[in-house]
DNA sequence: AGGGCAACCTGGGGGC
DNA sequence: TGCCCCCAGGTTGCCC
């Protein structure tokens, strides 16, 4: 479930399950699940069990839950993961990758993903910039629901950029959180095509569009993410209703709610781009 | 230094 | 029905 919303309702769900819990057992059924973390898998499962979880955190699309002695486990869901709260008595999901019972004995946290591209490893947590956070994460940048968050300074940088304004707001070191669908919904949001140099836009277009990225966030998350399927739930396993309210994103053909023209979608960086455009006019080639 | 692209996977859907 | 090709909310690593 990888945009910022659907990770912070991940989050939320994890906080309110996890917090204060002891592990007990920890079982990897896939190797891929534990990634990036270098003394190996039964380090990983010897160094959790045993532990008690103190805070569930997010930055962007990672998240992480801390351990009570100042290391982390950090999640990322990838294209497909999944963490689910499940009774122990629950069948395995056909994907099931880690399973993490608790030493109270009540309900299994299972990460589930079907592509693989998602997993946990455990790193020492460090400050950087005044924040904590766990080493791996230190590349990347806050996130707009961060309270320090700092919106001049990231439209001052995004301005710097010799690229294409969309993959611009896709740089995780740029601004985090903010991926494939929320991208165009912004640009929509504010008639920009996803191809304008970023070191062309205004003062005001470059805070603009991050803004619009913030609120189409916000309005996702207050109704539990965007889900097209069954791949992107919420630890219950529920999906969210943001799809219904999405203005470009996935609506090949269908009319601009703004103007009515047919929504176009465009290849673009191995994936697909929807733009209107009459709302959102590709731009003059650049001069030199 | 910073930008751009292939690689990492599984499964669903459409066309033939 | 089956096969094949395309598509999918991401990140890393390596090339230039």
């Amino acid at each position: 479930m990888p945009e910022l919303p659907e990770v912070e309702v991940v989050r939320v769900g994890l906080e309110e399950h996890l917090v204060g819990r002891v592990v007990s057992s920890v079982e990897v059924l896939h190797p891929r699940a534990i990634r990036r973390h270098v003394p190996g898998e039964a380090d990983f499962v010897g160094r959790l069990v045993g532990s008690k979880i103190t805070a569930v955190r997010r930055r962007g699309k990672y998240l992480w839950w801390e351990l009570a002695d100042g290391t982390a486990v950090l999640a990322h869901l990838g294209m497909s993961g999944q963490m689910l709260i499940q009774p122990q008595n629950e069948a395995d999901e056909k994907h099931l990758r880690v399973r993490i019972e608790f030493a109270d004995g009540g309900p299994e946290l299972r990460f589930v993903d079907q592509r693989t591209f998602g997993g946990l490893s455990l790193w020492d947590l460090v400050e950087v910039d005044g924040t904590v956070l766990p080493s791996a994460v230190s590349h990347i940048a806050r996130d707009p629901m961060d309270p320090l968050f700092d919106i001049a300074a990231v439209a001052r940088a995004l301005r710097a950029r010799r690229t294409e304004a969309k993959r611009a707001l896709l740089d995780q070191t740029l601004v985090s959180g903010v991926g494939n669908i929320y991208a165009d919904e912004a640009l929509w949001r504010v008639g920009l095509h996803w191809a304008r140099p970023a070191d062309r836009l205004t003062v005001a277009q470059a805070r603009d569009v991050l803004t619009a990225a913030t609120e189409v966030m916000a309005e996702a998350l207050r109704v539990g993410g965007t889900s097209f399927d069954a791949l992107y739930v919420n630890v219950n396993g529920e999906s969210g209703y943001f799809s219904r309210s999405l203005d470009a994103y996935g609506r090949e053909g269908e009319p601009c709610r703004r103007c009515g023209s047919a929504i176009v979608r465009e290849a673009f960086m191995n994936r697909s781009s929807f733009h209107c455009p009459r709302c959102q006019p590709k731009p003059r080639s650049r001069r030199r």
